[in-house]
DNA sequence: CATAATTGAGTTGTGCACAACTGAATTGCC
DNA sequence: GGCAATTCAGTTGTGCACAACTCAATTATG
């Protein structure tokens, strides 16, 4: 015997597009960096850019390790990010002395004084939302316990 | 005066990484993608492929128009995609006759038969994501809410 | 009916993601 | 101390996303 909820995710009417969770987390996900996109226009950054100047400016400088820690992005993708937030006069990038393995970015001055600029940009966002703070908070819950389990299952 | 609420997405804490519901989804998405990855790699899909694949499998042909319009992506996404798709033999583009603008996409045995071979992909997806299927269905109705305030909001 | 505007698909160029790999530096282990 | 295993950053190659563009086909408009 199968319950109204177990058909949702078994049977033919699974493989529908819009009963899917993920289909719409991967469009959500899409909108939210189209509308960051012109905010992030002014200040010359990309979405993942902004993502490794939020980390910066929480701490520097931070390894490269570090930062894909925090982002879940390793060397592959952050190498040539960082490469161009260094030849954007944001960031400087230089070897460790006491493990010459690791590279360690600072913040220029430039990167340092972008902070003002962007400080605005989660007040817009959660404006353009269109959900209620608490509606938000919960969100960001479930996608970290999702996140989480995700991770865990492979 | 500042309400509690109201402090999470205004001042200084805004920055922070982990306050942020934005990073939340682009994580989840990752992490789903990533969980999607070896089902669909026995599948010889990728995630993209296959949601058009699922778009396809509900109704077919479709043209290129119709699967962005239900996919979100534009031409130049799906372009090599389906490029991609037809050289694995599993559609086949086909100019239409009534306007020579229009490509259609038609499903071959193969595409059609896979079918089958991606019908328990949901529900493995579902036990891995670790939430109740109230709780999935919550989110995706916050997600879809959400995606439409942010395509309305620029 | 002629032509201007729009639509549909495709191409080009940039920037992620991510797998697979390289090579140098460090750590672990005997 | 010597060497194997590991760590760290970077490169290469593939496949999205998406902007900006081209070009042909269709529709709208005077």
């Amino acid at each position: 015997m199968t319950t109204p909820e177990e058909a949702r995710t078994a049977g033919p009417e699974a493989l529908r597009l819009n009963r899917q969770v993920c289909f719409a987390m991967y469009s959500a996900s899409r909108a939210a960096t189209a509308a960051y996109r012109p905010m992030l226009e002014e200040l010359g950054l990309t979405y993942p850019q902004y993502l490794a100047m939020l980390v910066l400016w929480e701490a520097e400088p931070r390894s490269v390790r570090e930062l894909g820690e925090e982002l879940g992005l390793d060397s592959g993708t952050l190498s040539p990010l960082l490469k161009r937030l260094e030849a954007l006069g944001l960031v400087q990038r230089r070897r460790s002395a006491e493990d010459e393995r690791r590279v360690e970015v600072f913040l220029t001055d430039a990167g340092a004084a972008l902070r003002a600029r962007a400080s605005g940009i989660p007040q817009r966002l959660a404006d353009a939302a269109g959900l209620t703070a608490a509606e938000l908070d919960q969100l960001r819950d479930t996608l970290g316990r999702l996140a989480n389990a995700l991770h865990a299952s492979h």
